[in-house]
DNA sequence: TAGTTGGGTTTTTTT
DNA sequence: AACCCAACTA
């Protein structure tokens, strides 16, 4: 028997239970994607069913890959025929073979958000809507539900007579739509719409499928949204095989049209359903499990369940205030190091956590300071970075001609003396003929008016021409340097003096070095293939777990993760929960705030610190905040020090129910830092302090040196060098093209090359990268 | 046409 | 604070 013998009772009824539709409601950390990996190995291996039948489907391509690699480890042979993909790489699957019948070409190109703005703010323009007045976000937003809804432009229009505002949004939904069909695009939403309206409309295709897909399986249930629960129903409405697992507790995608209402209807839609619930906890210790169920429970309208483990109490939950970010910032990387030092875990158990992804950069450059090795998730997607969407660009357009957006984008870039009048031009041509930007570009000589700026149209045109024929040999390394060296991209980033010029091209690098490993995979890489995975990838898809680094990351960010030692940053009433949530007067949405935080403290294993500021800095302002509202919802004896008492009790604040001597007493031996008794806790978000830089407010930041050094530049962490000393050395007397003059007071090794600190006689001091800065001694 | 500057704005979370 | 855009200048 062997390996079903390690699961659990309800563990074993949730693999055993293969037939008919099964809600797993799995709670954090109960080991849902083992269940679901030795369910399909027990599907394959003691029923013989054929893995070609079997579907599982995931949010993000990591949670997809691991499943997939736990299941070829447990089965062997045949795994690998088994769909285990996400949502969007099914949708993206299916049509690449079908979308034909929807009027689209079979090889359409994915719009990414930044696509979809400039489609926007081209329509806005077009149909005069003022975006003062309604916004392309808002309106795309707009768009965006009512795909997530299936409602269709025409429905829409329907819905929207007598209400001007979603009178305009849907004439925007229409021009939007027919935009993209001229273009062969399709956003992140019609993947998913358009695969339901295919399935919906074409029988046979859906027949296909349906016979195929005998057993479905679909992990994080709670996240679907409601054009996701149309395409799973549609698939498994032959076989009625439809295993879905999820923890309404762990919704926490509203914003991207995510119904509760999928996990929390499951059993009116399917009657004769199999609830199994999966409360045994694998993962943190009891007095971690106690907050998270703590704060949970404060939520209406929740599948109810108390999950539990025999791990063993564990130590306190650390609580700790700071005077302002920068002493939370501190305190992180002074508790990682002494944990590393100390033994008492390595920098890859800690992960620090954060509502919004703006808190890292105070987390990064105290790290940087510190010199604790640590990787961001999130921010702006790598593959929404300018410099590799233009690269990218490139290559869609020698992909695809009909992408008028790509192609729009690289004309000018780098510059070719094209401005937005000649653009202008070629687009009224193509409009009049009915043809594509790029066809048009093809035929620069018969545009009318276009005076001169013909001649610098067709050396472009003939520039794609001659990389398209030379796709016949060439591999995409080879294409994608050309492109580089042809263009002349990088070397007018280098003459540029552009000071993240350097992270710039570090990142082309590492797009060089993404498409040479796509090459390696594998058998025959096409440009096509290639630029599919790129528009499907999510940055936590690309993240080592157990790698020797700290992570970083929104909360969001974190689900499905697990880490020894946990710090949730940021913990304010106006951070998290965050303001727009406090104020708005939908009390669903302060639950999906806490439903955050339960998925924030369950993923500590060990040991869970939670840290918060006074003051902070939010879009330029100081900002007031008091301690959040979920920190006093965890009982106090849970934790090793006390937040101020409250002038105002919450209605379920576990303050509630001490008594005032209780408070004083417990809060009389608050360890450091000590707080100001009533001093701390007043209600007041968002109460501005001061405008503009707060330098008062930076302790450690010494002449604004780590500023200069950028967001995205530090990313990385601390890694190996590759660049050689230069030939100057701290003291020396430099001269630089732009700066002019200045003395070296720094140079240390960096993550890629030295970096060289230099205080110049009329610019002040400048932290750069040797090789990149050019510095001539003198 | 290109580069600069000043003014206005900011959904938090993402496939 | 950071970003984007429109207006202005060279």
């Amino acid at each position: 028997m062997g390996i079903y013998d390690t699961l659990n009772e309800q563990q074993k009824k949730g693999v055993f239970t293969t037939e008919g539709p099964v809600l797993l409601l799995a709670g954090a950390g109960s080991g849902k994607t083992r269940v679901l990996t030795h369910r399909i190995a027990y599907l394959i291996d003691e029923l013989g069913v054929n893995a070609w039948n079997i579907m599982a489907i995931t949010f993000t391509n990591k949670a997809a890959g691991e499943m997939k690699e736990r299941v070829e480890n447990i089965v062997g042979v045949g795994a690998e025929s088994i769909w285990v993909t996400t949502f969007h790489s099914t949708c993206v699957r299916i049509l690449r073979r079908y979308a034909d019948r929807l009027g689209y070409d079979n090889n359409f190109t994915i719009y990414d958000t930044d696509d979809q703005k400039s489609v926007m703010k081209d329509i806005c323009k077009r149909l005069k809507i003022d975006t003062k007045m309604l916004k392309e976000r808002t309106i795309l937003s707009a768009i965006s539900s009512a795909k997530n809804e299936l409602v269709s432009p025409e429905e829409y229009t329907l819905n929207a007579v007598g209400d001007y505002r979603k009178q305009k949004i849907s004439q925007a939904y229409n021009e939007y739509q027919s935009a993209l069909k001229k273009s062969n695009a399709m956003d992140f939403d019609d993947l998913i719409m358009k695969t339901v309206e295919l399935f919906k409309t074409d029988g046979e295709v859906l027949g296909n499928y349906q016979k195929r897909f005998k057993y479905i399986m679909v992990d994080e249930y709670q996240d679907t949204n409601t054009a996701q629960f149309e395409l799973i129903r549609l698939l498994a409405d032959a076989h009625h095989n439809l295993c879905v697992v999820g923890d309404d507790d762990q919704s926490i995608y509203k914003f991207r049209g995510a119904n509760i209402r999928n996990i929390l209807d499951f059993e009116k839609v399917y009657p004769e359903a199999e609830v199994i619930r999966l409360e045994q906890n694998y993962r943190s210790t009891q007095t971690v499990l106690d907050a998270a169920n703590a704060v949970i429970c404060n939520n209406k309208g929740r599948k109810s369940k108390t999950l539990w483990t025999d791990k063993g109490e564990g130590g306190s939950i650390h609580f700790r205030q700071f005077e302002n970010a920068y002493g939370e910032a501190e305190f992180i990387a002074d508790d990682v190091a002494r944990k590393v030092r100390e033994g008492v875990t390595d920098y890859g158990g800690c992960a620090v956590l954060y509502r919004t992804n703006a808190q890292a950069r105070l987390i990064e450059e105290r790290f940087v300071v510190e010199g604790i090795p640590y990787n961001v998730v999130g921010g702006t997607n790598f593959y929404a970075r300018k410099e590799i969407k233009d690269l990218l660009a490139y290559l869609k357009t020698i992909d695809n001609g009909r992408d008028d957006l790509a192609v729009k984008r690289i004309i000018n870039v780098p510059k070719r003396g094209i401005g937005a009048s000649t653009i202008a031009k070629v687009q009224d041509y193509a409009d009049m003929w009915g043809i594509s930007f790029y066809d048009a570009l093809k035929r620069a000589d018969d545009i009318l008016g276009i005076g001169k700026s013909a001649v610098k149209l067709t050396p472009f045109v003939t520039m794609i021409q001659t990389f398209r024929s030379k796709l016949e040999f060439y591999g995409l390394e080879d294409l994608i340097r050309d492109i580089i060296k042809t263009t002349g991209y990088v070397t007018e980033l280098e003459a540029s003096g552009d000071e993240d010029a350097e992270n710039r091209i570090e990142n082309i690098d590492e797009l060089i070095s993404k498409i040479v490993a796509f090459e390696e995979i594998h058998d025959h890489p096409t440009l096509g293939e290639f630029l599919e995975e790129v528009a499907l990838v999510a940055d936590i898809d690309n993240v080592e777990t157990g790698s020797s680094k700290v992570l970083l990351m929104t909360l969001h960010s974190a689900k499905g993760l697990e880490f020894p030692h946990v710090y949730l940053a940021g913990m304010e009433d106006g951070v998290f929960p965050a303001y727009l949530s406090i104020v708005s007067d939908d009390p669903e949405d302060i639950e999906e705030e806490r439903r955050l935080a339960y998925v924030g403290i369950t993923r500590a294993k060990d040991d869970l610190t939670i840290c918060c500021a006074k003051m902070r800095m939010v879009r330029g302002e100081t900002q007031i905040n008091a301690i959040s509202r979920f920190v006093k919802e965890i009982p106090a004896e849970l934790m090793d020090n006390r937040p101020p008492a409250p002038r105002y009790v919450s209605a379920d604040s576990a303050f509630e129910s001490m008594s005032g001597d209780e408070q004083i007493k417990r809060y009389g031996f608050a360890q450091e830092p000590p707080y100001q008794a009533g001093n701390g806790a007043i209600s007041r978000p968002r109460a501005v302090l001061s405008k503009g830089t707060a330098a008062e407010n930076k302790p450690f930041i010494a002449g604004g040196g780590i500023g200069s050094l950028h967001g995205a530049g530090i990313s990385k962490g601390v890694g190996a060098v590759t660049g050689g000393k230069p030939d100057y050395d701290i003291g020396d007397r430099i001269s630089h093209i732009k700066y002019g003059k200045g003395t070296v007071t720094a140079l240390e090794p960096g993550p890629r090359d030295y970096k060289v600190t230099v205080d110049f006689d009329n610019a002040g001091q400048k932290i750069m990268y040797a090789a990149f800065a050019k510095l001539q001694k003198i």
